[in-house]
DNA sequence: ATAAATGCAAATCGTTTGCAACGGA
DNA sequence: TCCGTTGCAAACGATTTGCATTTAT
């Protein structure tokens, strides 16, 4: 099963149409973003991609990283203490988060429900939502779990 | 009608239980963080406290924003680029935010309907929701207006 | 008197940028 | 060849910290 190269296709053809150039060191950045599941950071993913012995540095990680919030391939998360965490778009579909205190792993999930309902709140105050960001923290199911142990 | 001082009372207990000491740098701090009904940064509150004529060092502003996280009168909001914002915590009144894209105004409101609806979804998670934060981020009334003008 | 708090300036940390060398088109 | 890109190191902005001095208790 060979790798769907679309997101190369998706970010190639964004470059070539601003008369920027798709380059191995963004090839590299673009791989490892992709192959990524979950939520990751600049400095780890520079991290990851000197492992993996490809050659970039951590100046065009970020600049690699900017490029790929504006062709619309990775999106901004939230900034923590130390520093901004991104993570792949999927499509089109909206998402929130459920973060766990214990162990750092995140939830995704989406509720129709729960958007109607900031679309009724909206209403309610006169105001006109364009985007949102809900982020629930607490305990993952193992951590859980671990709690009890204790 | 005379300042209440309550908060002071709380501070300053808080302070002496852990053998601290509630200086004139803290009191002005606090008194300039508990005039303010909207979100701040530490930066702002700085100069806020200069124009006032009150002396207190960045450092000691930092220093003191900490404790009064810690002690909870002050809740951080956010992180954005240009630093960490913080709000005036009302006794445990939890509430979201929507942020105007516009002018940077945050309006606070609160739904029993959410709260609950987000239960519903931990539960659905088998996730143990402890705190969460919503922003809405969009245009408010003013700034609709605008908007339209142009 | 004594330990804590202050202000300053230097240190940190994540991120950005200027610039000379490099490399796709 | 002609620009865009790279890596490095210096520059940045927000925040923290070491230290000598000041101050609350």
């Amino acid at each position: 099963m060979r790798e769907k190269p679309v997101q190369k296709q998706v970010f190639s053809r964004f470059l070539k149409e601003r008369g920027q150039r798709f380059t191995k060191e963004r090839s590299a950045i673009l791989e490892k973003t992709m192959s990524r599941n979950g939520h990751f950071d600049p400095e780890t993913l520079y991290i990851e991609i000197r492992k993996a012995g490809a050659k970039a540095s951590r100046a065009s990680v970020y600049r690699t990283i900017s490029l790929l919030c504006e062709c619309g391939l990775i999106e901004q998360v939230r900034k923590t203490e130390h520093g901004t965490v991104y993570e792949r778009s999927f499509g089109h579909e909206h998402h929130d988060h459920m973060l766990c205190i214990g162990c750092g792993s995140a939830i995704e999930f989406y509720s129709d429900k729960l958007e109607r309902l900031q679309e009724d709140l909206c209403r309610q105050q006169g105001f006109q939502g364009t985007t949102h960001t809900l982020e629930i923290r607490g305990y993952c199911r193992k951590c859980q779990k671990k709690k009890k142990q204790t």
